[in-house]
Order: C-alpha cells, then structure tokens, then sequence
DNA sequence: CTTAAAGATGTATATTTCACACACCTTATT
DNA sequence: AATAAGGTGTGTGAAATATACATCTTTAAG
C-alpha cells in the first residue's frame, strides 16, 4: 500500500483536463500549469492514455482530453490503475513460499493470520470511499470559479 | 502514505509478546521466530518501548513484554507510531509554500482542493478500522491452538 | 511533400528510503 | 568481575521514485 506523486500527477491531470473540456491540451500545459516535470508526466499520462481514462492525439492540433465523461471516472479505478499494489495488501504479504519469513518455526500466525484480514478491511475502506468519488464530484466545486478564471487568462494572454 | 515491513515487525511482535505474556521474550527469541534481521528489530522494539507498547528490561533476566493488557493496545495507535506520515496526507501535499507546485499560475484548486478532502477521507477510514481492533482482537482466535503449539515446542525442544 | 507540432518510447541518472549490518555503550544480575 | 540483556549511532546495499535526455512516430499545416 503506498501513494506516490505519480498518482497524484494523475488525478491532478484529469482535474485539469476536466476544467479545459472545451478543447485539447498539451503535456506541456498541464505540466507548466502544476510546475512539475514534463518528462514524468509524459508516462502518467501515457498509462493514462492506455488505461482509457484520457484521450491522446499525436500531431499537430494533437492533444489531450478526458476518455471519458467525468461521471464515468471512477477514482479508485484510477487509483488502483496507478497504484499497483493497491488491490491488495501486498506491503504485509506474510508467509508467502520463498520469503524469509520461512525460517525457524515459520509464521506463528500462519493459516488464518488475522493481521491480514484487519488491513484487508482497511484497505477495503479506503478504496471503498474512493469508489464513492468519480472525477465529476471533485469537479463540481470548482466549476464556476475555474471557468472564470480561465476566461481571465484568455483574456490577459491571447494565444501566442 | 504508506506501510512497510516496519510495521509488520511492530504488528507480529506484539503479537508474538502476547502470546507469550507469562514471560519476558528477548529481542533474539522474536527475530528468530520470523526469521527476520536481529539488528533491524531491536530499533522497531526499542520505538515500540518508547511508545509504551512494550516495557522493556535490561540486564541479565531482562527482555521485552507488553507495556499494557492486549485489551487495550489499539491496532490504529501502533501504525500510527510506526509510520510517520500515516495522521496527514502528506504524500499529496500540494500547495504547501516553497514547493514546485507553485511555478506557474499556482495550483488550479488551491484554496479548497477537494483532492485532499477526499484522500483525507480515504485516510480516515482506513484508520477507522484499525482503530476499531485492539491486540487482544487479533491474539483471541489464535489464543489456544498457540498456547498448546507452544507447549508441544517446550516438550520438543527443552531450553538449550 | 516537407516541415513542425505533438505524443510514444527507451535509456540513463539522481535521490530517497528501506532494511540491515556492525561496532560499541549502558544496565542489571549473578 | 563477568555475563547477558537492551540502547545507540554510523554505515551500506538494494530497491523504488522521480526526473532527464535522446530519439522515434504520427498528424496536420503549408
């Protein structure tokens, strides 16, 4: 179990892409937008781009746009899509053949470890509240503030 | 965010220290019973001794035992103690001052990120969970087949 | 049909974090 | 004193992350 900035260079991704839904952007613009690295969020994007949740355009005119409506944009899918080990508590794995954890007596819990099941279930809690959120709900609030303050933009910078 | 083996060691030795709770256990007894790195266990016991977790004992006759009754060790307390960051989403944290983040026009969603609210809740109910276990929760359905599996180890195996 | 813009892809590197080893100190009992 | 136990600090190897660099492919404009 682990959240990494890749994860979060992800959903930020959507959140942008989901406020410019008028046309396409580029990584550049996306990456400019949040001041990170563009040569990483090249590869968020493309497992993005591959898992369906965005589209990608090569070319000129080219671009990016969201895959899919954000209603249809589950969270933790796309969190369980960035995070490996997200569907399962791999971090614990315990008494798998081949570990360490084989020697001596073996694992005193083995066979029903209730360590497992207890951040199994948490686990599943998290990810539960997660499924509840599709990228439309983290939209919603700023929708009115975002629009304007793009409009702003075009305004103060034309397009160069 | 995030669960490492620390934790694991943190989690297994208590339940290993209620296992045997009529006797004090060396750091030895429980690195050999995971087959886990002496070295790196003494410093996750001596962070659960200054937790109070455990109550430790130098000296010849000395060794380690539960700090309080099983009842009330709470699951969520020790992952807390043991992972730092496990209390904030830190592993998001975006518009914190002198971060990257910050280049550009600053963070779209700055100044109600709802990104943050909901990984935050996330957080919390997989805390929940935890929070809702105490040690004597995961010791009980294993209390007597352990105990007979430890006398048969004492008759196979006499003290060296 | 050439060129430029945009994404796709592979390789390399820098940093950080773990997990662990090693050496040495302190405490307490015998 | 000697010994057995935990306490503490430093160092290290491997792995995971984040990022940089270089190059290729696709697409549309001119």
């Amino acid at each position: 179990m682990r959240m990494t900035v890749y994860t979060d260079y992800a959903l930020r991704t959507l959140l942008y892409l989901g406020v410019h839904a008028d046309r396409r952007v580029s990584i550049r613009e996306v990456a400019e937008a949040y001041g990170i690295s563009e040569n990483h969020l090249v590869k968020v994007i493309h497992h993005l781009g591959r898992g369906g949740f965005i589209d990608t355009l090569r070319g000129r005119n080219g671009g990016l746009m969201l895959g899919r409506a954000p209603e249809d944009i589950c969270i933790g899918d796309v969190v369980r899509h960035t995070e490996e080990d997200m569907a399962l508590v791999a971090c614990m794995a315990p008494s798998m053949p081949g570990e360490k954890r084989q020697a001596g007596a073996g694992c005193l819990l083995a066979g029903g470890c209730h360590l497992r099941g207890v951040l199994g279930e948490a686990m599943g809690a998290f990810m539960a509240v997660l499924d509840r959120q599709t990228l439309a709900d983290l939209l919603r609030p700023y929708e009115r503030r975002v629009l304007t303050q793009a409009a702003q933009n075009v305004e103060a910078a034309p397009a160069p």
